[in-house]
DNA sequence: CTCGCTATTGCAATAATGTTGCAACTGCAA
DNA sequence: TTGCAGTTGCAACATTATTGCAATAGCGAG
């Protein structure tokens, strides 16, 4: 684990073990977005004993400590990735289920707008839709 | 149920049952985003007998028809609401838990923007954030 | 209008995902 | 080294959704 995340832990009275430890480095090396279940897998490879109410309860602190990221890219599942300094946002191809990431730069003038005609302040989106590999045509391959 | 949900049923061979009705008639008259379990207390106001089972066989069978729409607003659970014409996108507050609609027109350039650097055909968007009455000066009240 | 076929339903069991109570264990600070 | 509060594993539980199956009931044919 980087001295960032443990330190922070430590900071504010939480443990070092070797879960959260496990937990948080799956998720810098994967870069990509896990659910509780796949963490709890690669976990398991180093640690097999590891318990998946123990990967969910390290995930709620990370999250809580804005060490990690919960996000919800379609039903009935959450995904974690580790917080990133710059906030992102997530185009969902639901043909391909490939998950893009894009920054506030790449909104255009949508936030600006929602926020004049809406009075929303809009922190983070999801768009669904179709990549490039999957039809810009609408065609849906 | 209104002829246009009936024909579409009945055109392509399956029976109209009081429990489809019934589920078709809560949606068209709530005009909210509802749960399954929502849909089903409502439902059984009128007809006490009928089961949850019944009331997920039916919302799937409607959004495979495209005449209910299931979107996923949060973790943990779909919400159901009536498939209209003209598509629509969703603003969440986080805070208070509102959910506002807003159509294409209030989207500003990022669809065409998407298209053109991502080659991504956005075709719903889920915008989380804060509303007006949450400050939308990020102090979350 | 009646009949019969088969789509549909209710029910209970099961699945999938996440949460919690609790006794045993263990970091870590003194 | 030691003690204790934070942490874990485990099993039970909670919530949301799906499925197998026998009983029921639409609806088209006659
Ligand atoms: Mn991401
Ligand atoms: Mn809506
Ligand atoms: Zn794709
Ligand atoms: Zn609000």
């Amino acid at each position: 684990m980087t001295h960032h995340a443990t330190q922070t832990l430590l900071e504010l009275g939480y443990r070092m073990t070797p879960q959260r430890t496990l937990v948080w480095d799956v998720l810098r090396q994967s870069g990509e977005h896990l659910t509780a279940e796949q963490i709890c897998a690669r976990v398991q490879e180093q640690f097999p004993h590891v318990n998946m109410s123990t990967v969910y309860r390290t995930l709620e602190l990370l999250v809580e400590l804005n060490l990690v990221k919960e996000t919800c890219l379609g039903p009935s599942r959450r995904y974690y990735e580790v917080e990133e300094e710059v906030p992102h946002h997530h185009l969902v191809c639901e043909h391909c289920g490939k998950i893009v990431h894009i920054h506030d730069e790449d909104l255009g003038n949508l936030p600006r707008l929602l926020e004049r005609e809406q009075g929303f302040v809009a922190e983070e989106l999801t768009v669904f839709g179709h990549c490039l590999d999957c039809g810009g045509d609408h065609a849906h391959p």
